[in-house]
DNA sequence: GTTAGCACTCGGCAGCGTTGAGTGCTAACA
DNA sequence: TGTTAGCACTCAACGCTGCCGAGTGCTAAC
């Protein structure tokens, strides 16, 4: 299909989406011809754009007003005709800047991280953490919080701490919760997750465990606190800024951006498709999902350390979105946070 | 003030606030007659909300519209007009569910918590976190990241989770950081924030301690983590129901919604007011206030357990709110969490 | 293959009168 | 003196109309 374009109708349509891209509003055929030097009338620029029409990459909103790309047309101005610029001097520093602390621990980092991206695009920002399960044990702890109840709190390889409460039947003292905390992070430190879950319940097996009680307890302790995968958290910024954007002028429209925003579980489900590519992923419109994000485009890319602990971040936008701009900032984001989580663990 | 107006007036101001809370439009002299038993006339209606007018209790938009009830006209039904319903059983009920289950974590729980008091108010839910500083001292454990940079994670009485990153200069190996947070767990446990930061500048100061290095250490240690407030959590539910509300549907008022509950800064800092009072407490638009709530009601209240602990849940809506629905919901739901709390530490 | 010209379409906007809800004033009434 | 009916007046909301301009498709000429 890409083929099929000869050199004129590409240059019309990149010209079309760019002039979309910064007004918003359908593009004409004499606008064309005004603000780009194609050496060509007007009337030849609407059979070119009748031909684009007919191929599926415009489409016009009413008979007497210009055209706009549709989702295909944004679809091959990306594959095949974006320059993705490099990002300014300004834009890197600033980005950096944003988490130059290091002292920050990783939440106040992916809050950053999602407020800055939003700043610079203009759109909403998205930061998933790293997923439980993609993490590094690294230390667990037990907190008795009343006779049954214990507090456990994991802490990854990267820094992330997370936190669950448990219903322990057995009766354990603080010693005793000392020397199972103590047990097991001799035993699993550096592990994945994964690889934790499957030695637990290897070992759980063995029945030689059956004898020495205090480990017999502080595997099934872990085994309870490592149980259920803990529901990933997402950091959304720049709700507020999006609303400036032309297309989410309408009362409607902005009732649905913000209930999109809203349903961290919706994100959560498109950040996570993301989670087994590489590099920079983009999606349009709902074309390649099938949950409803029409007319919305998601810039997504992971980050991580070597040792796993894949999160995802990305900037959700209309698809009329500056993707010569954001991209690179998703790029740059993405890379620049992981090399903070290496420096972390050293 | 109060005393000027008599019964009719009060029974006129009253159907007009009533009205115009489910109506969300100016009310008309006729529309009370023809609403409310009064057996007056719509003429002497309105003389008496041309009277109510010059008080300061009612304004009208534009000479041919109805009544508005103005913040002081809110204010005086709700000091002296309003007749708090009970919440009905299956309200009550939908509450407790919200935290039925036993071995939610404080965080999750008060991220539900905004979320039914949200669905059952039809407005926004804030909950606030319990301040650091408020909380009382239970454990705290080091985790050692790179060389220099340590993370210290708290835990207080009530179960909330607190975690930090400290530069320490001296480089500490694992025992001694399990011997340093042994120590510091026997000393300090039981105590409130307030009295550990005490407690430690005391000992700092102590000559004595220069001596024990390993002390000297713990407690730098703690002090740095302890130092400065660690930012309030909070979390905002329910904003596109809000914007169902007639008074935000033009995109203006969308906008400055969304912005308002975007800036948490803003929102903790209006929380943190009712801090200090017991029970419910109202803000109407900008009356009370001097920072940018025009337009807007709150309703918070506090919860906490026996050992201090203060949190601050509430209800964010517009100034023609259903005031005797949400007040009780606001009430019971920050003795609720109350009550989970101090069974939590039992 | 490209271009100029032309008739046609259609959304947006300004102007206009109508409608209806509501008010304030006045005069009459109990 | 307090209450009420009547009346003239105000003003936002709504729908109608006609105009404007941007843009298109088609056709014929270059």
């Amino acid at each position: 299909m890409a083929e099929e374009l000869n050199e004129r109708s590409q240059n019309i349509l990149e010209a079309i989406v760019e002039d979309y891209i910064s007004s918003a509003e359908p593009v004409g055929s004499r606008a064309i011809t005004r603000r780009h030097d194609f050496n060509l009338s007007p009337a030849t620029v609407r059979n070119v754009m009748a031909d684009l029409e007919e191929m599926g990459f415009l489409c016009s909103p009413h008979t007497s007003a210009g055209r706009i790309p549709t989702a295909q047309g944004f679809q091959y101005y990306i594959d095949s005709l974006l320059q993705i610029r490099d990002l300014s001097k300004d834009e890197k520093s600033r980005l950096r800047n944003s988490y130059r602390f290091s002292s920050m621990k990783l939440e106040d980092i992916m809050q950053e991280v999602g407020k800055v991206m939003s700043g610079l695009s203009k759109y909403t920002g998205l930061v998933m953490a790293p997923k439980f399960s993609s993490t590094v044990f690294r230390q667990i702890e037990f907190v008795r919080l009343s006779k049954g109840r214990l507090l456990v709190i994991y802490v990854s390889e990267s820094g992330l701490v997370q936190n669950k409460i448990i219903d322990a039947d057995q009766t354990l003292d603080d010693r005793q919760l000392e020397q199972i905390s103590n047990y097991l992070n001799k035993e699993l430190t550096g592990l994945s997750i994964q690889e934790v879950r499957k030695k637990l319940s290897a070992e759980l097996q063995e029945e030689r465990v059956l004898y020495d009680r205090l480990r017999k307890q502080a595997l099934s302790l872990s085994c309870a606190a490592l149980q259920d995968e803990v529901e990933n958290q997402i950091y959304v910024s720049g709700a507020s800024l999006m609303l400036e954007q032309p297309e989410f002028s309408s009362p409607q429209q902005m009732k649905r951006l913000i209930q999109t925003l809203e349903s961290k579980k919706l994100l959560i489900e498109l950040l996570d498709r993301s989670q087994n590519a590489q590099g920079v992923q983009i999606f349009i419109g709902s074309q390649s999902s099938c949950i409803d994000l029409e007319g919305y485009s998601l810039i997504t890319s992971n980050f991580s350390n070597q040792k796993g602990a894949i999160g995802t971040l990305g900037v959700i936008g209309p698809v009329r979105m500056d993707y010569s701009q954001v991209i690179p900032i998703v790029d740059f984001t993405a890379q620049l946070v992981s090399r903070v989580l290496e420096r972390e663990i050293e």
